[in-house]
DNA sequence: CCACAGATGTAAACACAGATAACATCATTC
DNA sequence: GAATGATGTTATCTGTGTTTACATCTGTGG
């Protein structure tokens, strides 16, 4: 049997060679956004809680972030870019839909991108949007917005070029339809009765009728 | 107009001539009530800061409702009911429209209302759809819903018996008008700047896209 | 090799919040 | 004119965000 000396007392002391590892606790920034990230109710959730939860004293927090509101800031910017990471796994932007038929799925798999990250992680949803986006309000001055609100004026001129929408999109077209969505996922995380269908079918269903208010207007 | 009963609970007694001033205080429960419902932040406040800002202590807010949250619920209910009057003032439900001009403005002036609730009483918007909807749902079970639900039926209707609209109105058409202009009221109340042309030209820009969208589907 | 400086965590405290319990007060009613 | 119950007060509990002073750890330069 190994009679190693051990360590005497004190937290757990075996790393001689730090490297990932901070200083005591390790990585604690980074754990204290884990916690946050995998909370139910992320806007609701206490500093202390969140710091004794991770074996931690509430100040130390205090050493990484200088405010709870700052680390839901951390928080929020985190979502943000999930939420981007999905728009991009909806199409490549860089590269044109091949025909009508690739424009209006491109434009579907968009809103379903959208809508699933409300199913998926209501929490980080509520953090960004909810409280009338607060926190979307304050990142998006940061944020390289040029990614995230790229996606759609993107969808909606493929739409054009293959033909399925005689305009060329404004800025009004792409409010449309972004209302359309986001409403649509406020109400789904909301759990509102009537939006409550298959996320792909309520996809579908939005994107084909913003399509055809798009085909007859100035 | 719509006076819910008082709730059942054994609040009051029955106090046939005693009129607005209660007992030390005067009326404390409508008091904070008003105080909360004048707050720039509703969610945000603080029972006592409220109390004690009626000159009162805050144990006595508990005499009145059950906890903070109660309270909450109860200002949501009177913002609700403000926004179902701004309804009614929308269009007389129990009148069909003369004709389809007139079935258009009806469900444009429904769009200005739900709009111009989210502009001119923003805390209570937040209160209501903010937190995804917590309170809202929380309400709609209580409510009487036939009011609130009923009148972007009969719009939608109103613009089908007149001619506007080929189809009778689905539950999904409602859904997706709905969704339209729930949305541009958060993008709205988030302040995203696409979402800031005056009122109503946003309202004719939402109503005349979702008359297109219904026109030509199945 | 070792002291030093900076990064990290702890302990203790402050102010404020929601909530409860025991007590005081007042208006209505018998 | 008590009795009674609705209303308000005082005191107190727990929990939270935050700050301050102190302790400890880690990497680095002499």
């Amino acid at each position: 049997m190994l009679e190693v000396p051990a360590p005497p007392k004190s937290r757990a002391r075996q790393k001689p060679v730090s490297v990932a590892r901070g200083f005591h606790h390790g990585n604690l920034r980074q754990a204290l956004l884990d916690a946050a990230l995998a909370a139910p109710d992320i806007e609701g959730l206490s500093l202390r809680q969140l710091a004794t939860g991770l074996g931690v004293t509430p100040a130390a927090a205090y050493r990484h972030f200088a405010s709870r509101e700052d680390l839901l800031l951390e928080v929020a910017r985190i979502g943000f870019t999930r939420l981007e990471s999905r728009f991009a796994g909806a199409f490549d932007i860089s590269w044109p839909p091949e025909d009508g038929s690739e424009a209006k799925a491109r434009f579907h798999r968009l809103a379903c991108a959208y809508l699933q990250f409300a199913d998926d992680e209501p929490a980080l949803w509520r953090l960004i949007f909810g409280a009338q986006g607060a926190a979307y309000r304050a990142l998006s001055s940061v944020l390289d917005r040029r990614n995230s609100y790229d996606y759609l004026p993107a969808a909606l001129l493929g739409l054009h070029r293959t033909g399925v929408v005689p305009h060329p999109p404004s800025e009004r077209d792409a409010l449309f339809a972004w209302s359309a969505v986001h409403g649509a996922a406020s109400l789904r995380a909301g759990r509102v009765p009537g939006a409550l269908m298959p996320m792909e079918e309520l996809a579908w269903e939005l994107t084909s009728r913003i399509v055809q208010s798009l085909r007859s207007l100035p």
